[in-house]
DNA sequence: GTCTATAAAGCGATAGAC
DNA sequence: GTCTATCGCTTTATAGAC
């Protein structure tokens, strides 16, 4: 162990490993988990690839490490709808309103629910499953809530409002409907948000 | 050009093929493009490598005709629902019932919208393309009648209902709410159908 | 056209010098 | 810890005999 400015060094160590993080996250966003190749981030960080691999011991363990930025994120933006005069519908709402603009901001990295390999090391990840239980705990309980109030269809079960707050944060239509060039992001999201809750009806 | 018995021996490869495309389909509504790999679609049709790229060119290819076929299927579907006494929201709602019952069946081929090579093989198939068109076409008619008796959300621009309907119809929601196992099939869809047309609110 | 065998390339991961 | 160089494996695609 070295004992000469151990501060500096941890402090670089973990900035590096913050800069990987954030061009996993960005290409996790662009491009999809199974698309991103390793050789891709460290050219994008600058590093060597065996350096990466002094940090991160598998492409899958960058991916989780990725999750758990979002998923961090995720949770202050709960924290933060908290603290407004909203009800819980508001709140979930808003959830999904956030969710949105981080895709359009191409900060919603989407992994491949097919993969079993990541998957296994997701589930294997506590850091990433702690704050999964957490997010779905709390996410959970302002469904209820809403459902206890009516604002949100009650025949519904709890689960199936859940997995579908999750799927449209990487809804491929916010993509393809902006690609068209059309509409304003503003108003893709307004009408994504209104589909979410409201339906295609009328 | 062989004289002898053309007829059979052409009814011959045409079998040969649908039994390659009809194992791609399963395996891309199973693992999706990147996961399947050609030689599991040689391994399950029972041939080899070689004779397969006489029938095909590429993977995109393959993907491509199996494509073609659902999209044979939908336009088959939408003709039947022609013939019914339904309204358009209906026929729309009847559409989006089908496709999820096509992916419980394991029928629903599941191609990743990034992928730039496969997008390039796609746009550049006529067949394809022919059909997409039609079914978009159909479709957009139906959209505009529901959209003009009151039944679907005419604020909503048609290409953003258009795209969703197909979004929905490789719908992960159903995935992973059929993996908990703790609702039926049925009950599942009729969730699916609700929510992608009445939304989560209530 | 179908087969066996192999080429060609991409990718995840590691060895070993510094 | 970081680098260069390379391994080892997978996968797409093809050559050449039959």
């Amino acid at each position: 162990m070295s004992a000469a400015r151990p501060r500096f060094r941890e402090q670089f160590l973990q900035a590096r490993e913050d800069a990987i993080v954030e061009s996993v996250n960005r290409l996790l966003a662009e491009k999809g988990f199974e698309a991103m190749t390793v050789d891709e981030v460290v050219a994008d960080v600058g590093i060597a690839k065996a350096s990466l691999y002094k940090h991160f011991t598998s492409k899958e363990e960058l991916a989780a490490a990725a999750m758990v930025k979002v998923l961090d994120r995720a949770l202050d933006e709960l924290a933060r709808l908290r603290g407004l005069e909203l009800n819980a519908l508001g709140r979930l709402q808003a959830v999904a309103r956030w969710a949105y603009e981080q895709q359009i901001a191409g900060q919603m990295p989407a992994l491949p629910s097919q993969n079993s390999t990541l998957r296994a090391a997701l589930v294997g990840d506590k850091a990433y499953m702690d704050r999964l239980v957490q997010l779905s705990d709390e996410l959970g309980g302002w469904i209820l809530e809403a459902q206890g109030q009516g604002h949100l269809n009650a025949a519904l079960p709890p689960e199936l409002v859940l997995y579908t707050l999750f799927a449209r944060a990487c809804d491929p239509v916010l993509g393809v409907l902006r690609a068209s060039g059309a509409h304003s992001d503003a108003q893709i999201v307004d009408w994504l948000v209104t589909t979410c809750f409201k339906g295609l009806a009328g």
